[in-house]
DNA sequence: GCCGCCATTATTGTCATACTTATTCGACTG
DNA sequence: CAGTCGAATAAGTATGACAATAATGGCGGC
């Protein structure tokens, strides 16, 4: 059979494997990441019409099971629309839903623009600010203990994917700690930014940037003990706003 | 067939009439409803496993595929997941994409509590605060034409759902002024939010609170239009936590 | 000759059933 | 007692037929 043996899986799988997501490959899931790939590189233009099922189905030789199972997957995420008679629309970019961590993946897939990257670090500064600030006010000393703990963690990380690590499960505690159920969702959102940053340059490479982000993700929590939610958010601002700036320049020295 | 010829419609659908979505009525979304809100009103504990296809299957009287399909869209949505041999799990709830539109609609169907919708601010007040900042940076000319009218159809409105109608197309021109894509995908947040807001209260029927509410968005609209984007910030919080101190101030006193 | 209605037809939606694969649990064996 | 192998169970996949829906073009009436 021609179910290519071995189709080249995609870089996004980086990502999901460091994110430990995405455990299971099943054909639906096969069928998902190519289509919704293909929308979001704009291989498939939004307003435009999908192929026929018939078409699609003599493509990605699968049964109509998985090729409708994988559609309504990509129309559960607000990439298409599919309606009889008409055939299956690709939605307009504003009804995606971008927060969500697939849809998230198959941007960075095609190789994240600056311009996409600084759109991410804007809401993120607006969410975790917020956070931030809540977590100052409602924090446990559990919840506190944890998070100047994942701060030593940060600190002593040896390698990106370790520093990486303890760098998320600050930011998921700092969402924790603000108990509200938004905060903690969003988390995949920072997952993606995180590994794509990391994936850029990692602080662990230059000493003084492993300092200074160190330093700074040390205010973020002795701001939240000191229940001083003015100084968390702009302690997380500054995190947030330095780690895209980092990123955004080793991008353009790199890639003129 | 028993297919129920008229089974009482979910009460969400007012707000998902509202908003325009949802025309669609397939059997699909009839099971993808009943289950979603089953999982999110708790009938089926997180980490639970529900039923084995084959009886909701029974339960539903539907066919395998129909099923299936309403299974991979709440997967996709973050609700559940599905193992071999083991069952399908119900997530735990940060799994869960809050920022899907079905899922915070399911949220409401089960009355919004008090504390739900000020989670829902909270997010609110961080991603729109910086909404209305950028779009106080980059707005075009158009843009502020836009917002400005949107105000003047806010303060003319006669009927509630006319006023919520303009509200939110507010907050849409602000998103789309911010020209960032997350913040446009917010919008379905934003609609839930209005609509519920205004179901409980609408400022139409109270002058004072009608002029108020006017106001605050007037000077939302004036500092973008002056390119003042602290004063945009400032604004914005102001017209969010009004909004949510009215709905909450009214359910407390009608429900104590 | 123009307008509206209806049949055609293309496309998704639904059904039923059979078979395949993965994973756990437990028994069996070394 | 530990490791392996097999059976049972649940989801995953395949296939072919039929139903519902809605553009489209042709037909008939005005």
């Amino acid at each position: 059979m021609d179910r290519s043996g071995g189709r080249a899986r995609h870089s996004g799988d980086l990502i999901a494997a460091l994110s430990g997501r995405n455990l299971a490959h099943n054909l639906h899931s096969d069928v998902l990441w190519d289509l919704g790939f293909a929308i979001v590189s704009g291989q498939y233009a939004q307003g435009s019409i999908l192929p026929p099922d018939t078409e699609l189905l003599d493509q990605f030789r699968v049964s109509r099971t998985v090729l409708r199972e994988a559609l309504k997957t990509l129309a559960a995420k607000g990439l298409i629309e599919a309606r009889a008679r008409i055939g299956t629309r690709v939605l307009p970019r504003n009804r995606w839903n971008l927060f969500d961590a697939d849809v998230l993946a198959w941007h960075f897939e095609l190789g994240p623009e600056v311009s996409f990257l600084q759109s991410l670090a804007e809401v993120r500064i607006g969410i975790e600010i917020e956070a931030a600030a809540l977590a100052a006010e409602r924090r446990t000393e559990e919840q506190a203990k944890l998070l100047m703990a994942a701060v030593d963690r940060m600190a002593s990380a040896r390698t990106p994917e370790e520093f990486a690590r303890h760098d998320l499960e600050f930011h998921k505690a700092v969402a924790d700690a603000s108990a509200n159920p938004f905060m903690a969702s969003i988390s995949a959102l920072v997952e993606m930014a995180l590994t794509a940053a990391f994936t850029i340059s990692s602080p662990v490479n230059e000493p003084e940037a492993l300092t200074q982000t160190v330093a700074v993700h040390r205010a973020i929590a002795q701001a939240i003990v000191d229940k001083s939610s003015q100084g968390a958010r702009e302690a997380m601002r500054i995190a947030i706003a330095e780690g895209f700036a980092r990123a955004a320049g080793r991008m353009e020295s790199v890639d003129p």
